[in-house]
DNA sequence: CGATCCTTTTGAACACGTTCAATTCCTGCT
DNA sequence: AGCAGGAATTGAACGTGTTCAAAAGGATCG
């Protein structure tokens, strides 16, 4: 059976989160992880290494967040009324972790690499965070459908990136001034997307949309030289 | 005189800027910095560290974004243009060091720590950006005044971060994905913010004024028990 | 010139993240 | 029980960022 190293890697990573958490990112070593889990020095290395752990770390952050907001969301309320339910749940599950600074926030964008925040493609833990979006969408009612419906969860998703920035670098007592951006923020938010029942809410849906298709088109090669047949050396 | 220590820490800059560009983050050692600039390792040292080496390098490149985009703005072009000028000129100020991957934006955003990006307080290098925007604005037709335009420059400031993120994570070739955000988040700006001419514009604008301020407002100690006289333990 | 004092430089030393050849452990077989 | 072979573990080794007591250098005095 394989089940040993399992255990190990899930002791590994038990200690490790904890140490992330009482400690922040760099009081929290490798070294003594491994000392703390009573395993050697490499056996840490379940994990691709020191970050890799935060990103998990961050994973777990995303699924709480959907495990806490999801029951908390009223089917037909209004959209700033759930949007600010899980805005608060998001920091609520992020709260334990605050000492951790701008490091979890930054392990998370590196991981992002390689697909921009702004596209549709498939980061897995960024998926889901937009898909928790489009179910306070739809719990809500009088929200647009149609081609912005469809765009609206990534732009929230864009929102709650915003709010998480806040929160990293968010100083005072508790992070009351990131719950303070959440409740003004999302009143703020449904108010603006409430705006495409408006002529001049439809012109400026139009164009968000087509950016997004813009930046989510395949990017185009370079065409320098309009000479035909030729191949990449 | 006290001529010589900054003519060294002047050779470690230059040779530490050099090697950020040419190598990216981790290929850029201090023990490297100090061989190549012909002095010892800890007379890298004149700046407090690697981070603060990255930080010095982002000083410079809003440096450079100021001194490409300052005179570039047409004096009564309409804000879309000029605002389009402003963010391909920070594009081009940071395209050599494109390598360094979301490192420089980490750093940057690290060294802003207890100043949150959503305040106005007095961050030196975010100020200077900020006042960017600010001529941007005042060289535009058509921009509002009052409260709104007192903010305005912040939030350009806050839009040109999102750009900044979206290039530092933007893989396509030569960046050219942040480019076509810029053309098109330059025009969706100024149109957005035309709309506080329109009623349902100046509602929101009202909204978002007061937002900022609560945000910007000292953060009220705690309250919870009215006693009166307690002191903190 | 030499002595004093401050500035500048040095490089060994420490703790860290990470790697990996060597070792130990365990399982399934005869 | 004995043994082969794979799975799991080890800890020394490397290169890193950073610190700091000691050394070297340079200016200013008698």
């Amino acid at each position: 059976m394989a089940a040993k190293s399992e255990r190990t890697r899930e002791l590994v990573l038990q200690t490790a989160l904890r140490h992330l958490r009482e400690r922040g990112y760099e009081a929290t070593t490798m070294r003594g992880i491994a000392a703390e889990a009573g395993v050697s020095t490499g056996n840490a290395y379940y994990f691709a290494g020191k970050d890799e752990l935060v990103q998990e770390l961050y994973r777990r952050i995303q699924q709480e967040h959907r495990t806490v907001a999801a029951p908390r969301l009223t089917p037909g309320a209004p959209l700033a009324e759930n949007l600010r339910t899980v805005l608060h749940a998001g920091l609520e599950a992020m709260t334990p972790y605050h000492g951790l600074g701008t490091g979890l926030l930054t392990r998370a964008l590196s991981a992002q690499r390689a697909v921009s925040p702004f596209s549709a493609a498939s980061g897995a833990p960024r998926q889901q965070a937009i898909s928790l979006m489009a179910e306070t969408l739809t719990a809500s009612r009088g929200t647009p459908g149609g081609a912005l419906g469809n765009r609206l969860p990534q732009l929230l998703w864009l929102a709650y990136l915003g709010v998480t920035l806040h929160w990293a670098l968010d100083t005072s007592p508790d992070q009351q001034r990131s719950r303070v951006l959440v409740d003004g923020l999302a009143p703020l938010l449904a108010r603006t997307i409430s705006l495409v029942r408006l002529p001049v809410g439809r012109r400026l849906s139009t164009d968000v949309i087509e950016l997004l298709d813009r930046l989510a088109a395949p990017t185009a090669p370079d065409t320098t030289s309009p000479t035909e047949g030729r191949r990449e050396p």
